[in-house]
DNA sequence: GCATCCCGCCAACGG
DNA sequence: CCGTTGGCGGGATGC
């Protein structure tokens, strides 16, 4: 990064020293386009622009310029300008690189990104400022998204988040690599030249090593491409040629990968049979685009492998080691998930920023995809100023509130007040991080709360074990796309993983690699039942038999480790311990969808100590209070519904806004641990207007997190590694799925 | 002469 | 039909 700074230095700003007769192009390029918010695209990014910028100016000229033209005016150029003045009006080929522009590109965002702040990229503002062709824009942002340091928001809109996904994007990229066997046929290639020297172009891969490529794009979990339609188009080819590019280095054991192996086996994925010279040479060139991007960002650099025949141009990768990062990646994910039995220390030593004897806390990588959605409806009201959805306040939500929530106004109210505090302390929460440089706090999405849609998230289940449990409390979080996503879920009375991989369907590719390293022997699966009230996502889960719950749990929704204050309000251990620093969890969904809660019986309701037991439900007032005194929702008064969890042992929790809670159903009691619980859908008053809005500054400071959803904010600043999870969703929905 | 790879045509897409 | 994306390869540039 260091190096980008010298390099990402305009060339022309450069020069501009020495040329005194002209404005620096830089000024008035930086005048330009800051106008922004237009999402048209401008025809011709510079051309507005001051016809004294020389780049500008040059730029337009040559657009409607043939070559010959071109070359008169660059004579002309030539005759006009001299030494200096000409370089600059001219910038040279490779002024114009797509490496060098990378640098500009990159130059303008930070590496981790404060999700707090605006980090939307506006392509066509992007092409005016750094003066060149939105197509050449497209060629970064495409290879930036293939690599999750960018997704897309909407049309013409990315979302910078920096290089805080990339430990996880590489693990995940390494292990499809491994699947794909590139490593074997990267030596087979190696093994062919050698022997047939030239003998024949024809050094195909066997197919039985090529069976497994595939040439879908591999998804992060937190960044999946929502843009159905998108997935048609054989497009991704750069994208996915990225990945398939990164994936060669890091499964590579030198980790050089030469431009002519990559090609083929690149080239051997899609079409082994024709392995053509128009072909290759195509593949080249786009894998010299890619490389180029890939060298701005640090991740590889140019070399050269000399063999028998010769020497051949080639990468090293020079990025973080893909094998510490999953390390780095795992610990992170499990720091996350248990909090309390690892020690900061030793969590944070993992971390490039870490604060002995402070605990950090990292979302769980289940709050990706919540925060995904989150940030993607965000986006879609930030990106849509004339939205036609219509957003309600949380207040109106509040209004519609059943009266029979009257009587509990007053807890609400004290609830509110509660709130309120709590909201203090976590808008306080990630700058005292952020200058410790010691904790990773990351919280889930809270920050888009306003945005959400019902449909994104249909349930916030929770999961409380007994109270006597030692360990932390769960929340489980119900896939926002229902049926579609399954990520298996695992947690033990102290910790809940999950391996945030898409399901077969979305991910499988992707799905059952990550998916191990979570799976521990000793731990347990939280079982979630699932009801008919789950959307179409419980459906795959409704007919199975008890065992299979935690089977089908696991698949359909995510488990965030939390601690919930003891519903007993034990003395004061709990309470005290939280008041210090509460947490809240506030869940994004506002509108309309299921909430289910899993209680232990013995705290709320009497449950079915077995399964297939059916316990009476209690009343709706007597259990919403419950929960309301318990902290596991908010009265339902507030705009806001959050719950509020009190960290045990001091340690805050996550997040999550729960919707509020008017009704509940009685589902049916579960096992979990041995432990009879029962399981209860709280349904949100239909009807309820989901609000986006985002208008209020109250509830927006409220649910912000500090951190943010999209990216923790200390996590993104000071912790790089520790925020594996991706908070925004990306526009494109594209078929992970598994190859062939 | 070959490695690089810029440039922009034009098709696919979505609205 | 139009604007956005981005595949693709001609051919220029640099060593």
């Amino acid at each position: 990064m260091e190096d980008d700074q010298k390099e990402n230095v305009c060339p022309v700003n450069i020069r501009i020293p020495r040329s005194p007769s002209k404005p620096p192009p830089s000024l008035v390029l930086t005048e330009l386009q800051c106008t922004a918010a237009n999402l048209k695209t401008p025809t011709k990014p510079c051309e507005n622009s001051d016809p004294w910028t020389p780049t500008a100016n040059l730029k337009m000229l040559i657009s409607a310029a043939s070559p010959e033209i071109r070359n008169r005016e660059r004579e002309i150029q030539e005759e006009q300008f001299s030494g200096d003045e000409l370089e600059k009006t001219m910038p040279s080929r490779k002024e114009k690189s797509l490496g060098l522009l990378c640098h500009k590109f990159l130059k303008r965002y930070p590496d981790y990104p404060n999700p707090a702040l605006n980090n939307s990229i506006c392509l066509d503002e992007v092409a005016g400022e750094l003066s060149v062709e939105r197509r050449r824009i497209y060629d970064i942002v495409n290879v930036l998204e293939s690599l999750h340091m960018v997704s897309r928001l909407a049309k013409n809109k990315y979302i910078w988040h920096g290089r805080k996904n990339l430990p996880q994007t590489f693990e995940v990229l390494r292990r499809v690599g491994e699947e794909n066997k590139y490593s074997e046929q990267i030596q087979h290639l190696k093994k062919r030249e050698q022997e047939e020297t030239e003998m024949a172009e024809d050094a195909a891969i066997p197919k039985s090593l090529v069976k497994q490529a595939e040439v879908s794009f591999v998804e992060l979990p937190g960044l999946e491409f929502r843009a159905a339609s998108v997935n048609s188009r054989k497009e991704k080819s750069l994208r996915v040629m990225s990945q398939r590019f990164v994936m060669l280095f890091l499964v590579s054991t030198p980790q050089i990968v030469s431009l002519d192996i990559a090609a083929k086996i690149l080239i051997g994925e899609d079409q082994l049979e024709d392995l053509d010279k128009s072909k290759f040479k195509t593949k080249i060139r786009r894998l010299y685009d890619i490389a180029n991007v890939l060298s701005s960002l640090n991740l590889i650099k140019k070399v050269h492998v000399t063999e028998e025949r010769g020497r051949k141009p080639a990468f090293q990768w020079i990025g973080p080691d893909s094998s510490s990062e999953q390390q780095e990646s795992t610990s992170t994910l499990h720091n996350s998930i248990a909090l309390d039995r690892c020690s900061p220390k030793e969590n944070c030593a993992k971390n490039l920023f870490s604060s002995r004897g402070k605990q950090s806390f990292t979302r769980h990588q289940s709050l990706i995809k919540l925060a995904k959605s989150i940030e993607n409806d965000r986006r879609k009201i930030n990106s849509a100023p004339s939205s036609p959805i219509k957003s309600g306040e949380s207040c109106d939500g509040a209004a519609s509130f059943p009266s029979k929530m009257a009587q509990l106004a007053a807890i609400c109210k004290e609830q509110l007040d509660q709130t309120k505090d709590l909201k203090k302390v976590k808008l306080k929460v990630p700058r005292g991080v952020l200058s410790s440089n010691s904790k990773v706090v990351i919280k889930p999405q809270t920050q888009q709360s306003q945005t959400f849609s019902p449909v994104l998230l249909h349930a916030l289940p929770f999961v409380q074990p007994h109270p006597n449990s030692p360990g932390p409390y769960a929340v489980y979080m119900q896939s926002p796309h229902a049926g579609v996503q399954a990520h298996p879920v695992l947690c033990t009375s102290k910790t809940l993983l999950e391996a945030p991989q898409g399901d077969q369907k979305d991910n499988g590719k992707i799905s059952p690699a990550d998916r191990p390293a979570e799976n521990e022997p000793g731990q347990e699966k939280c079982s979630r039942k699932s009801s008919e009230h789950d959307n179409g996502s419980s459906k795959r889960l409704k007919s199975s038999p008890p065992e299979d719950l935690s089977e089908r749990l696991v698949h359909s929704g995510y488990l965030i480790p939390v601690q919930l204050t003891p519903l007993n309000n034990e003395p004061g251990k709990d309470q005290a311990a939280s008041t210090p620093d509460p947490k809240i969890l506030t869940s994004p969904i506002t509108g309309v969808f299921p909430l289910k809660v899993m209680f232990s019986p013995c705290v709320s309701q009497p449950a079915g100590p077995t399964p297939g037991t059916t316990c009476p439900s209690p009343s709706p007032g007597i259990f919403n209070f419950t929960l309301q005194n318990k902290d596991l929702i908010s009265p339902p008064c507030g705009s806001a519904h959050s719950v509020t969890i009190s960290p045990r042992n001091g340690k805050p929790c996550d997040d999550l806004q729960a919707s509020k809670v008017l009704n509940f159903k009685h589902m049916s009691p579960i096992p979990y641990h041995g432990q009879p619980f029962t399981l209860y859908a709280l349904q949100q008053q239909p009807g309820v207007p989901l609000t986006p809005k985002g208008s209020q500054p109250l509830k927006d400071s409220f649910f912000r997190t500090p951190g943010g959803l999209t990216s923790s904010p200390i996590g993104s600043t000071t912790c790089p590694s520790a925020s594996p999870g991706t908070s925004l969703i990306s526009q494109r929905k594209l078929d992970v799925g598994a190859d062939e």
